[in-house]
DNA sequence: TGACAATGTTTGCCTTGGCAAGTATTCTGG
DNA sequence: CCAGAATACTTGCCAAGGCAAACATTGTCA
């Protein structure tokens, strides 16, 4: 049974182009209160992935981000310019280059994720705590929907 | 009552970093099943609010899809190009510059929506008609959210 | 083991969006 | 009425991502 009908599809309700609009202003709202931190939300979901382990490598932060690779390495070299990240080469795989961040990012960082974390407390205001988690599962359900068809969060030669 | 706090907050989970994991998938799925008309997935957003007369002018077109005007223009010569859309200086207010689909638009547009439709149902497949107004719901509740904080992307006069 | 595929990163080129300045037209307050 | 603000669009310039090619390294398998 389809949800959507082509006869009836209101672009202004709809889920795909609302998605797009909350996505919209939780990325301006970040950035203007990032700003301060002359970083912007990219620079941050990078610090992010870093500091809560996540990811490791740029190729593991570009999946978890669906991230190009080169614009990746030319944004490393800018926070490694500033002195937030490191690289080092692994000593395992010798391809890898392992990051990490450096103490002045581990010192800052925690101000940039309580900036963000106040920008979803606020958009979310209103919601219990069941519906955000009921919200969660039904974007994860969606990502599995996605996966099933072949649309995994990872660059598209990775899905073979 | 906060929801989210700094120390448990988990990138891989949470409502803003999941917001733009599933806009992602579905831009990609959008763009492949576009991809046999050339068009590609903005595009289809500004004949979308076109032939569901949601817009009629260029800035119109904007604020709905929180787009810059400088790239709406040249997005709309190429369209213009192509045969899709035409312009007609507004006899009313000569500084506006009304759009509409060309016979050629109208004829191709219905295939478009029934592709990006088809790329909603299937991402929201296993989910019952409540659940999905029940989503639609709360992604409006976060708009208005933003709203009441100043953050209204969309232009107030595409809303009426 | 030896070709060949796959992975991780980098670089150059191209496309596209963001921003600022400029023009034309309309609106507004004194 | 009219000077200045606001609106609609356009253009040029810059920043950033997407893509492809190249290189080094590792994995696979006959």
């Amino acid at each position: 049974m389809s949800i959507y009908d082509p006869a009836t599809y209101d672009i202004r309700k709809a889920v795909p182009p609302m998605l797009g609009r909350v996505r919209a202003v939780f990325i301006a709202a970040l950035e203007e209160r990032l700003a301060p931190f002359d970083i912007k939300p990219v620079d941050y979901v990078v610090l992010a992935s870093l500091a809560n382990d996540v990811a490791d490598t740029a190729s593991s932060v570009c999946s978890i981000m669906s991230h190009d690779p080169g614009a990746m390495t030319r944004k490393i070299d800018a926070l490694e310019q500033r002195g937030l990240v490191r690289r080092v080469r692994s000593a395992e795989d010798r391809r890898a280059i392992k990051l990490e961040l450096t103490p002045e990012g581990r010192k800052v960082f925690p101000k940039m994720l309580a900036v963000a974390v106040g920008v979803a407390n606020d958009f979310l205001r209103g919601f219990s705590k069941a519906e955000v988690r009921q919200f969660e599962d039904m974007l994860q359900r969606i990502l599995d929907n996605a996966d099933e068809m072949g649309f995994e969060l990872l660059g598209k030669e990775a899905r073979r």
